[in-house]
RNA sequence: UGGGUCGGCCAGACGGUCGCGUCGCCCGCGAGGGCGCCGAGGAACGUCCGGGCUCCGCAGAGCAUGGCGGUGGGUAACGCCCACCCGGGGUAACCCGCGAGAAAGUGCAACAGAGAGCAGACCGCCGUCCGCCUGCGCGGGCGGUAAGGGUGAAACGGUGGUGUAAGAGACCACCAGCGCCCGGUGUGAGCCGGGCGGCUGGGUAAACCUCGCCAGGAGCAAGGUCGGACAGGGGACAGUGAGGCUGCUCGCCGAGUCCCCGGGUUGACCGCUGGAGGGGCGUGGUGACGCGUCCCCGAGAUAGAUGGCCGUCCGCUGCCCUCGGGCAGUGACAGAACCCGGCGUAUCGGCCGGCCCAUUCC
């Protein structure tokens, strides 16, 4: 799991990278892609609706993107923030689909090291 | 053994691996790191009641408004819980009732029916008069009546008798109902028994209403501390009383208040979890619950931790089938946000116990 020094926490950041970065839209998820000038940790946020689900399975979500993040964590560039917004249909996606969505928006963003 | 009824409890289990949050200790100037403890529910849900807590400058009184409604208890309090009463259902265990007042007043009631709220006379029954007829009778007018028929959820007590032209609480007996009185019993709602009276005057109060009881307002985005940012302008009212806790009146306080346009901040910390707290034992009570004593500390996030992935077992579903396995899928409802007590709602499945009925055996 990301802690919290790896997580986009500001209204404001959030804000920001929807609207500035690269979005990269696939079957489940948007991720959106924003490259800061920093050699800081990349930071991670999540997005999760309540046309998702229930709180039960909104939290499911986000937990399971907050894992995928943190196993692409080493690999992503430095300076990276990354936020993801679930779709409905990620509430009964699979553990294999929702990472490698996740994985293929962040080579497509050019975010790898 | 089968069926029923009531109550309590659990909420997949184990392991591996990688993680997250608060707190404590240690290391480090610091950023941070290491170790350890703890880390969602019976409903955390809905936010429907009741309280604690906070602020509103907490004199207050009345009206209005809202809620509640058998009795007695429990409780911080309640619209909750317990016990009992009454009424209804069930062979029974047990369940159900939004359980005050309908001769204080106002209102409302489809259809059917002659008539539905100080009721009414369609068929019928009876008397009398007239006409027809040999006659039994038939038809009509007038009057009496409400026993019988019929309508309805409901037709102004029921049964039997006296009475009468036929009938009728017109009168009588018993019963039911209403009111009053007396005796016994219970803290009480009531219950049991006896007497008297007029002879009865439906439902709806989750319609207005009446009676009794309860209730100041807003809510943790309460409220406070620190830091940061910014730009003011216009209008209304104001010790002849602005404003002050929903509305009104009285009373009290007594100085700025309110609105519009424009601009800025939407950071950190406190509140924030040890409490009507949980467990054991004893004790009072039919019980809800109370009292005493010992032990325990058991979530505090803030784009919001409490988890992700994998394996085995377990349960369920489907298929295959050599009747014992194999394969695949799936894991009820649902996620703390100041904290408690309730209620209501959702829920795959499982465990335990009390009681009742039927049946079999001893």
């Amino acid at each position: 799991m990301l802690a919290k020094a790896n997580r986009v926490v500001r209204g404001a950041d959030y804000r920001l990278v929807v609207r500035r970065g690269r979005r990269y839209p696939g079957a489940n998820t948007i991720t959106h892609v924003l490259a800061r000038d920093s050699d800081a940790a990349p930071r991670f946020g999540f997005i999760v609706a309540k046309n998702v689900g229930n709180a039960v399975v909104r939290n499911r979500v986000r937990r399971r993107l907050k894992a995928a993040s943190w196993e692409l964590l080493s690999e992503t560039r430095p300076g990276t923030d990354i936020v993801v917004r679930a779709l409905p249909g990620a509430a009964s996606a699979s553990w294999a689909s929702l990472r490698g969505e996740l994985t293929t928006a962040i080579e497509r963003g050019a975010a790898l090291a």
